[in-house]
DNA sequence: AACTGTCCCTGCAAGC
DNA sequence: TGCTTGCAGGGACAGT
């Protein structure tokens, strides 16, 4: 499950490797994937086009074009972007495919591939921005693309009365955090996810940000999470490393790494699992 | 404001 | 073995 890890980690892949190329020519098999607008409008926008940056907010891949319009693209669950050369095998389950001219590398392809097709392609013009993209226009701040300090997050929590785990998990309040990193970030910050976001103490607060950073940041530089099922994999078709740092999340029974006491509980809400140790996170 | 439930979709696992 | 059923999960949305 692509998360802003595994997001980051997909936009450096682009950024080597798309950006200052131009497409040539633009595949969309199953038009779900592009709903937001159509198949004729994709192929429209993006045909002849260069990508000059690739950018990311919370889960969204944001890549500018020469055109002045944006190429967004949310993975949501199981969408994978990858680079391949022309007249590779296509994967079952690729929905877009862009022809990439011969830049600084040879010619290739970017496919955009997603079983469960939550995931879409969209091409928007900045200005339309509320009307064609709104929930990306209402995003909250970034923790790592964007400044985030202390008090930004003291901000966030004071003015919420909800648990922290549904907190962490609304992309409105802050933009990023899945269900895999909000349970290991409240694990690393030793804090119970149904604590209630405004009854943190001072310390608390300074406890949680420094865990989103850390723990963000860690697997970032591991390159994202892959999971058995989800199989999460980079623009080259690598997989990332930091599953094996996980101390809460799929660890249901096991007895908690972080104190040696504690067992991981498992428990549900709003159809989402939360993974803590019921010893070690208060 | 903050909850719960529903929907979208596929692959995998468990149960019969 | 082969079917059916259930579940996971991001996030928008509707209803309370």
């Amino acid at each position: 499950m692509p998360e802003l890890p595994e997001v980051e980690t997909v936009r450096r892949g682009l950024e080597q490797h798309l950006v200052g190329r131009r497409i040539s020519r633009v595949e969309v098999g199953r038009e779900r994937v592009v709903r937001r607008t159509s198949r004729e409008a994709l192929i429209h926008d993006l045909t002849n086009t260069e990508v000059e940056g690739a950018e990311r907010r919370g889960k969204y891949l944001l890549m500018p074009l020469d055109s002045g319009d944006r190429l967004m693209i949310h993975l949501r669950m199981s969408g994978q972007v990858l680079l391949a050369d022309v007249g590779a095998d296509r994967p079952p389950h690729t929905h877009v495919v862009l022809s990439l001219d011969e830049g600084t590398s040879s010619a290739g392809e970017l496919w955009f591939v997603d079983p469960r097709t939550f995931g879409e392609v969209v091409v928007f013009a900045p200005d339309r921005i509320e009307v064609e993209v709104p929930e990306l226009a209402r995003l909250g701040p970034d923790p790592i693309a964007d400044e985030f300090d202390r008090a930004l997050l003291r901000s966030i929590v004071r003015s919420s009365r909800r648990a922290l785990k549904p907190l962490l998990l609304d992309q409105h309040a802050i933009a990023g955090i899945g269900n895999i990193y909000a349970d290991e970030i409240l694990h690393a910050a030793r804090l119970h996810p149904e604590r209630p976001a405004n009854e943190l103490s001072t310390r608390s607060e300074a406890q949680l940000h420094t865990s989103i950073l850390d723990v963000l940041t860690d697997a970032i530089r591991m390159g994202g999470s892959t999971l058995g099922d989800a199989q999460y994999i980079d623009l080259m078709g690598a997989g990332g490393n930091y599953q094996d740092e996980h101390r809460v999340y799929g660890r249901e029974g096991e007895r908690c790494v972080t104190c040696g006491r504690g067992w991981i509980r498992r428990t549900t809400s709003g159809g989402r699992s939360t993974h803590f140790c019921p010893v070690c996170q208060r």
